[in-house]
DNA sequence: AAACCGTGGCC
DNA sequence: TGGCCAAGGTT
């Protein structure tokens, strides 16, 4: 009661707060007995992934490494099979350098500051504000694609968000931030939230929305995207051929021997697997290409040469 | 700034 | 069916 005037919420706010406190999902990373590091090892997986998927893993490595030190016990290989097909397998790399540092450097425990946070590793403005907020309560702006396109609904009026963050939709976020902490993480998880279940990029809910009647892409009449998204092209590319080449090298503990890669036929791990490295190496008169994605790969980490042939590092 | 980096499900 | 999309980061 009586609260100064500078720390209400305005109504918007709290309709979508109180949304969240009856529609929320029961999110294992959310939990009360959650640590940082299960909070931090869930923004990782959830960069470009969605929460079905990263669901299992999440609850594997947490099993397998509930601390940091626990995994910066092991070879980084190791978190890469791990990582299973989550996709961008750089993320498990990074995952495990950021808990090697946390563990020389924060004596195992998850740093609590944004600008700590954002010096690890695969870990930058949207993550570091999402674990500082989530995981330790501090006041941090957090600014992910669900509250991009929220905010530009409800207040800008537009379908969709910029092409990609500029510098007014982070004054915009960061004039919504409530002042008082607790507050700030409602909102952020709150609006993130809604943005997730309800204002979703195509066919939002918004007959069930807690704030239709003042959003003002409503009001504006539902108005198309200004641009039109740029695809991601995939069939041949490199990205693919990656994925390829890291599911043969997950799939088993023994090095391949290098000539597998450009012989047939690949006889390595599941047989869509070979089917699809198999395929994918027919394209290539050359195999100049495959050369240099195996390069590629081990001058990144992901992979690692022996005698052998190549594996995950281990 | 724009391109690149995996994967799979959905309409 | 295939383009679009998903709690981004790095270069």
């Amino acid at each position: 009661m009586d609260r100064s005037p500078h720390l209400a919420l305005s109504p918007e706010q709290s309709a979508i707060i109180d949304w969240f406190a009856t529609n929320a999902r029961d999110l294992p990373w959310r939990a009360a007995e959650c640590t940082p590091w299960g909070v931090l090892v869930s923004e990782i997986m959830l960069q470009q992934t969605p929460v079905v998927r990263v669901l299992p893993r999440w609850q594997e490595w947490l099993e397998r490494w509930p601390t940091p030190a626990a995994l910066a016990a092991e070879p980084s290989g190791e978190a890469v099979r791990a990582w299973g097909r989550l996709g961008y397998p750089r993320r498990a790399l990074r995952l495990h350098a950021a808990a090697l540092r946390i563990t020389e450097e924060y004596d195992g425990e998850v740093p609590g500051t944004v600008a700590e946070l954002k010096s690890l590793p695969g870990i930058g403005d949207y993550t570091a504000a999402a674990v500082a907020a989530f995981a330790f309560g501090v006041r941090a702006t957090v600014v992910d694609t669900n509250i991009r396109r929220v905010e530009a609904r409800l207040f800008s009026g537009l379908a969709l968000p910029a092409p990609t963050l500029n510098a007014a939709e982070m004054a915009l976020a960061e004039s919504l931030l409530p002042l008082e902490a607790t507050n700030s993480v409602r909102w952020n998880a709150a609006s993130m939230e809604l943005g997730a279940l309800l204002c979703t990029a195509r066919s939002p809910q918004c007959a069930l929305c807690p704030v239709r009647a003042s959003c003002a892409w409503i009001a504006a009449g539902e108005p198309e995207p200004i641009y039109r998204p740029k695809g991601q092209p995939w069939a041949g590319t490199d990205r693919q051929l990656r994925g390829a080449v890291m599911a043969v090298l997950r799939a088993t503990d023994s090095p391949t021997p290098w000539d597998m890669f450009f012989t047939e036929p690949v006889l390595i791990g599941d047989a869509e697997l070979s089917r699809s490295l198999r395929h994918l190496h027919a394209l290539e008169s050359e195999n100049s290409r495959l050369e240099r994605i195996l390069q590629d790969l081990l001058q990144e980490g992901l992979a690692q040469r022996s005698a052998a042939g190549l594996s995950l590092p281990g």
